[in-house]
DNA sequence: GATAAAGTTTACGTAAACGTAAAGTAGTTT
DNA sequence: AAACTACTTTACGTTTACGTAAACTTTATC
């Protein structure tokens, strides 16, 4: 129950921040299916969803076609047949084991980060103590100092 | 303490599973700054971590550019400059959001893989209960059912 | 009814990240 | 010494994900 039911191509464009050349291009590679009213897209909030699903593919690094094979996998197991159902489960449980590698790639930088930034600090440290031994120390650079 | 001092080329190819035409690459972009023998290239443990860092980060969605911008701020960052420790600081703090950023990704994909599990794991159910209706009722197809 | 605004197709261009020969060198195994 | 193995450089080719320009239609506005 989305507050519009449909959305011209710069519409979406703008609410997701990206060009409509790119939104024109992920229709040329399948991923959306825009109706049209003449020439004119016509997008449904189906593809509004696609969208934001093919944006945060890519800022977790997926590329356009890992995401289409999903979007075409969950358009089949949709249609419900065994084979396809199972196939999608095993998929799923690939995707988790790819999440997981993620969110310990995202913890162990987070660790790398909290270290430099301590050393970071650190060596501000260092060099304030520095400027406040020679600062009063030194006659030349007084007015320098105060600016 | 590293057990070993220095790699060849295809020592780190094998370990992290990488053509050694990527790890040339990677130094030809300056991200790898191995020592020569001759001609051969000598890897140091320092050239590894920085490897291993460059892979975690293809896996995080960074480009090659993106992490070489990061070597090299760290680098710079070692020679302490108060200008140059100020900005790495705002960096890894923008780095900060963006890993937020990607645990939200995540955490969305996460859950939108339960519900589709779910639906999964509720049309096979669906398909088990149809095929113990059918089976028992039809004589000809009782030689296949137990195969 | 001219003109701008938003949309369209077609098509060539580009940056990133390698792949893939081709051809040569250096060490070492038989 | 011949052959094999691991390494090297040079350089053109390829895929992905768009950018960018050109030329054209459709719709809204003055």
């Amino acid at each position: 129950m989305d507050i519009k039911q449909t959305y011209s191509i710069s519409e979406l464009a703008k609410e997701f921040d990206v060009t409509t050349r790119s939104i024109r291009f992920y229709e040329d590679q399948e991923l959306l299916k825009p109706s049209r009213r003449g020439q004119t897209r016509i997008f449904s909030s189906k593809d509004r969803v696609r969208l934001k699903l093919i944006l945060r593919g890519k800022r977790m690094g997926f590329s356009l076609a890992e995401t289409k094979e999903l979007f075409d996998l969950w358009d089949e197991t949709l249609s419900g047949n065994e084979k396809q159902l199972l196939k999608m489960l095993t998929i799923l449980s690939n995707k988790r084991a790819q999440l997981e590698q993620q969110k310990n790639d995202i913890a162990q930088a987070e660790m790398e980060m909290d270290t430099a930034e301590a050393r970071c600090r650190e060596a501000l440290a260092e060099l304030q103590k520095k400027k406040k031994q020679q600062a009063p120390a030194n006659d030349e650079n007084r007015q320098a100092a105060e600016n």
